[in-house]
DNA sequence: TTCTTACCTCTTTTT
DNA sequence: GAGGTAAGAA
């Protein structure tokens, strides 16, 4: 081989890095901790297969989870290489299963029009599934049965798979998946889940397609492989086959997922599948100082379940960890507000600051202060520009001129806006639909010719058919952004939007037009999706990548965001709110055994977002969802080192609240029975520490309720408990 | 058909 | 406590 430079790929790595890079071909497990560069080694490695080992882009897949991850490493790869890498898969999961699917829908028994359901589609659609099996929704829940579904399918099984046991809930599901299955295949329709089963089965039934495959791509690369789900990873190896050029990258100490089907286990599979595997650990941090790497090393030892990895740096330890235990949520946010100030006022910036919390619940009290100090911020999550309903209804109406025997789209436009099609008609249709196992635009059609529909009905039905007709009729041959135009217009969408004077009306209308601005630059059509429309990739794409959800986004603002979303985000200020038992760890995931490795690993993941200066916060009294909570300090925070913690003492100028309302006079109020007041630290024999949360009852049978740090939540009578009063509330 | 009221739920989220 | 959904009334 000739002499070739290849510094701009090595140069700027560490030794564990460049030895991953450039490993030879064969089973590879990279163990990267948190800020140790695993994007950077994941694209110098593609940089070196294609410029050193002459891998043809042709031959590499590189897998993400997200389209974010996705569309960075291709950005980065390409600045790499100086050359545009358009021909290589890189993708999610689910967009390469997707574009697998529109070059093999015959052998996928697909219909080549196929259209992805997002989970509110898919919910409609198991409700409607139910609904045709005549069931009690309220006993059978859509949106479980759509959990149950998923749940099947990322475990690969089929109706006909599962057994049942003769329990009768279990037959009962299995029905509704397979009516729910039924009517996605007549209608054309694939969610998410399906679109990774259904790719994995074509390939697996289709030695031809196969074999194709298994040659083609030489090199797969895998991102977050902690995260992969069941199917996930049996595609994996199926296009692994026997060579086993397999790169993952992962960290099983931020699984994070494991709710929804992530298996870290394929972690320790991949060894025993894989033989030879080669791991290697990067465990050089160049994100955080050396304090906040102890503190997440010393967390995550407390996990029983993990490889083991230590996290390290040469930057120096840095300030130490901060942790305040206000008074309520309101006094934990102004103690964040003037960390934040400060931190402006030193010449920080505001967009150099996260707060990250458990659940989203938790935003509320925040943004109250932040608007309350005029500190611009922004909120991650929430609703996303697709997702939106008059989004989704423009969508619907496109959808049904591209095919009309989308029921989805039929049941959610079809009487919107309002043309007079009520329920009655409806579900005579769904009838005829059923019954005749067509969708419902020909079940229309047929009742129609039979005149089945009485005057004013079969007027507004055949109105409603004819106007998709006319659209569909007139956008023929028109530009993207003007057919989107033309549809909003003419569907009366966006009279409809208008008749609504309020900020929520004004705003859709807003949307509406933003969504012509959408199909201005329509999305690349891949040459290997052949016969796919710029209307069909532009509907598959809303789906597949729902977009961002809040402008302004390079303001310089303060991030909110749960600590999910925070995974593979880094800032120089971190707050981490809510340390409390309950809330985190979760009261769910301390009630079901094994589930605070979870949390625990979710508050690694927290804490490693830091750079710099990491505050952890907590509130004794915090109202969520209407209720009052009395709250010890998270065990999270006990399992930090003290030495590297500095706990910040209420101030005692700081007036504690005052009894102004009504629930917190009622909190304090002292005229029980039982001698102790609600908020009051007591200590029981066999429970340990908790906090008294509530009492009742008087004399003899008077009760408290008291939340142990240890075990949760009790009722105890006080003639028995012997509890020992700790401090004074 | 549309407005109102009752009812439910409320970890975490991408695709 | 709020927000969304679904059933019920005008």
């Amino acid at each position: 081989m000739p002499f070739m430079d290849v510094s701009h790929i090595l140069d700027s790595l560490n030794t564990e890095q460049r030895e991953a890079v450039t490993a030879p071909p064969g089973p590879l497990l990279i163990q990267a901790g948190a800020g140790s560069g695993k994007t950077r080694v994941l694209t110098h490695r593609i940089a070196w297969l294609h410029q050193v080992e002459q891998v043809s882009p042709f031959g590499i897949l590189a897998v993400t989870f997200t389209n974010k991850a996705a569309g960075e490493m291709r950005a980065r790869i390409e600045e790499l290489l100086g050359t545009s890498v358009g021909p290589m898969w890189i993708g999610t999961f689910h967009g390469l299963s997707h574009r697998f699917l529109r070059m093999h829908w015959k052998e996928a028994k697909l219909p080549q029009t196929f259209q992805i359901l997002d989970s509110e589609d898919q919910r409609r659609m198991v409700q409607r599934a139910i609904r045709s099996l005549d069931l009690d929704e309220s006993r059978w829940p859509p949106r479980n049965a759509m959990w149950y579904i998923n749940n099947k399918k990322d475990d690969g099984l089929r109706p006909e798979h599962i057994r049942d046991d003769d329990d009768p809930t279990e037959q009962q599901m299995i029905r509704i998946y397979k009516a729910y299955e039924t009517a996605c295949q007549l209608a054309g329709a694939v969610d998410f889940a399906e679109l990774l089963l259904r790719a994995l089965e074509t390939l697996r039934d289709n030695e031809e397609l196969l074999k194709h495959y298994q040659s083609r791509f030489q090199h797969l690369l895998v991102d977050e492989f902690q995260d992969t789900n069941s199917i996930q990873y049996a595609w994996l190896q199926l296009l692994a086959g026997d060579s086993g050029n397999i790169f993952a990258v992962g960290d099983d100490d931020q699984s994070i997922y494991g709710w929804r089907g992530a298996k870290v286990e394929n972690i320790l599979n991949f060894q025993d599948h894989f033989a030879n595997t080669k791991v290697i650990r990067l465990e050089r941090n160049y994100r955080s100082t050396g304090n906040i790497l102890n503190a997440a090393n010393a967390l995550i030892e407390f996990n029983e379940d993990r490889l083991g990895k230590n996290l390290w740096t040469d930057i120096g330890d840095g300030d130490p960890i901060t942790f305040y235990s206000a008074h309520n949520e309101g006094d934990e946010a102004r103690f964040i507000i003037e960390r934040i100030l400060e931190h402006v006022h030193n010449g920080g910036t505001r967009s150099e600051t996260a707060i990250l919390y458990r659940s989203n619940a938790q935003s509320r009290a925040l943004e109250e202060e932040l608007v309350r100090s005029g500190i611009k911020y922004r909120v991650y999550g929430g609703l996303r520009f697709f997702e939106r309903m008059e989004i989704k209804d423009a969508l619907a109406y496109l959808r049904l001129i591209s095919l009309s025997d989308d029921d989805v789209s039929f049941e959610r436009v079809v009487n919107q806006p309002t043309r007079g099609i009520g329920e009655k008609t409806l579900s005579q249709i769904r009838t005829v639909a059923t019954e005749a196992n067509v969708s419902l635009w020909h079940a229309c059609a047929e009742i129609l010719t039979a005149n089945g529909l009485k005057g004013r009905a079969a007027t507004a039905v055949s109105g409603f058919m004819k106007l998709v007709m006319q659209m569909r009729k007139a956008t023929e041959g028109m530009s993207l952004d003007k057919m989107i135009e033309h549809v909003i217009q003419h569907s009366g969408l966006l009279d409809h939007y208008k008749k609504d004077r309020t900020d929520k009306g004004e705003q859709r209308v807003e949307n509406l037009q933003e969504l012509i601005g959408a199909g201005i630059d329509p999305p690349d059509l891949p040459e290997d999706m052949p016969d796919m429309t710029v209307l069909d990739a532009f509907l598959s794409n809303a789906a597949l990548e729902a977009g961002e959800q809040q402008g302004d986004e390079w303001e310089d603002c303060v991030q909110l965001m749960t600590m999910h979303s925070a995974k593979g985000l880094e800032f120089p200020l971190v707050f981490i709110t809510g340390m409390e038992q309950g809330l985190f760890p979760s009261k769910r995931s301390i009630e079901e055994s094994g589930k605070v490795e979870e949390e625990r690993r979710l508050c690694y993941v927290g804490i490693t977002r830091a750079e710099k200066k990491l505050y952890l916060s907590m509130a004794e009294h915090r109202r969520l969802y209407g209720r009052d909570h009395f709250n010890t300090p998270s065990k999270f925070i006990s399992e930090i080192p003290a030495e590297l913690v500095q706990e910040v003492r209420p101030r005692m100028h700081v007036s504690r609240p005052m009894a102004s309302t009504p629930a917190r006079r009622s909190a304090l109020r002292e005229d029980n029975q039982t001698g102790l007041t609600v908020g009051q630290r007591v200590r029981h024999s066999k429970f340990g520490e908790g906090v008294v949360t509530d009492y009742e009852g008087q004399g003899s049978h008077a009760r408290v309720y008291v939340n142990f740090e240890e075990v949760g939540n009790k009722w105890l009578v006080m003639a028995y408990a012997n509890l020992e009063v700790l401090n004074v509330a």
